[in-house]
This record gives structure tokens, sequence and C-alpha cells, in this order.
DNA sequence: TTAAAATATCGTAATGTTGCGATATGTTGT
DNA sequence: ACAACATATCGCAACATTACGATATTTTAA
């Protein structure tokens, strides 16, 4: 049994999964509405006005993340609340954060 | 002082280089060079062959990462090695292997 | 039932990304 | 100097993404 020379794995498939999903986050507005969602639930007005877009574009923002399966939305009355719904995210936003965004906070 | 409604922070900015660099990840046979160049340094001929691509297709993939920051490269001979550059990458493959890809190894 | 509010969807133009073939550059051995 | 090898670059066509304005849907309140 040889000890060296590995290689580590992944069929072309999971790279294909894995950068569709990376593809999906890698947006200004998006990361941005997923680092809210992370620390809350939020409704899409809220999110255009804190994102300083339309609310058009922040709904197509979102529909696009929840037919990736990352978050999900419920309505309550007239709003539409989303949350997030893949537990990774959270993991991978910690990554971005730790090394492109401060840590501070403002309220 | 207040302790509840607080939100992340982060400027425009910042969020815009997180989504270049996100952006820059989310491509299948990118991340595959990633993975291995976390492992070990190839040249630009060794991972197209594993990839699957062309040569120039692999090298014009290479050519991006290294303008992101993400790979440095130097000659030696005819060949011309690669290796990480950032790193902060090894844990967000990490997070990115946590989710999509397999742990397994292979030869 | 009508109006207003909140969100969603559609068509479209502008822009960006990808892969390809051809060509260029740099390096080694003869 | 030349041929072969490894890599890089260029122009281009195909395709994807984005934002926008206009329009549609759903809900609430009058």
């Amino acid at each position: 049994m040889r000890t060296k020379a590995t290689k580590p794995v992944g069929d072309p498939q999971s790279f294909t999964e894995a950068a569709e999903c990376l593809k999906v986050l890698a947006h200004p507005v998006r990361l941005r509405m997923l680092q809210l969602l992370l620390h809350g639930r939020y409704a899409v007005g809220s999110l255009a006005e804190d994102c300083n877009v339309p609310d058009n574009v922040a709904s197509e923002h979102l529909r696009l993340m929840q037919r990736s399966g990352l978050f999900i939305s419920e309505r309550e009355g007239r709003c539409v609340y989303y949350q997030v719904a893949e537990p990774h995210l959270g993991k991978l936003m910690d990554c971005i954060e730790s090394r492109f965004l401060s840590s501070r906070k403002r309220k």
C-alpha cells in the first residue's frame, strides 16, 4: 500500500454542482442578502432597501437563491419573508467574512 | 445601550470584492484545479489532463485565478508550475468539500 | 369592489463568460 | 539554427447574466 501520490477525489458532477452553488453566491447583493438572512428573517422590501436595489431586482435575486435551495420563503400578510434553508451556508459565510468583510456590528 | 436589532456590517465595496473572488471560484474546472493545488504543485499540462480540458483552456483558467491573486506560477524548464497564493482558500475549500464533495481519496 | 401595497414575472438590451482554433512565445536538446 | 515541447495569447462565436421598465398577482383596508 502506497502512502504518497494521492490526489483528492471528486467526480466531475460534484464539482459542477459546487460551482453552480458558488455562482449563485457570487454577487454582491446576493451575498449581502445571505449575510442578513443568516442573522434574521427579512421581507423582500427590507432587503431591497438595505441593498439599495429596486424591489423587483431584489425579488429576482431572492428567487434565484430560492430555486437553488438556499432560501425558503413564506407569505405573511402582504409581505413575503425569506430565510436561510441550507445549513452549510453559515460556515461558508464565516470563511468569506473572515477574508473580506469586517466583523464589527452596526445597529 | 440596546442589545438587539443589530445588523452585520459590511461596506458595499467589500461585498463586491468577495463576490468577485467567488465568481472566480465558481467554475468546475477551476474548483478542481484549486483542490489539486491545495494538495501539491502541478504544471499546466498535468492540470489540463486531470480536468479533461485542452492545454490552452487550462492555461486561461489558471491565468484568471492568478490575476485574482489566488495562484502564483513559476517556470521550471519547459513547464510552468502553479501553486496556491491565498491562504484563506484552504478553509473555503473545506467548506465546499464538506458540502459537495466526497472525502475519500484515490491514487 | 376598488385602491393601494408588496411582491413576482416578463421581454429585452447591454454586458460578461466560456471554449475553440490559430498563432505566438519561451525552452530544451540536437 | 532548428525542431519539438510546454505554455500563453488572440479573435471570435455561443451562451449566460444582469438590470430595467412594464405588467401581473396577491393581500389588505376602505
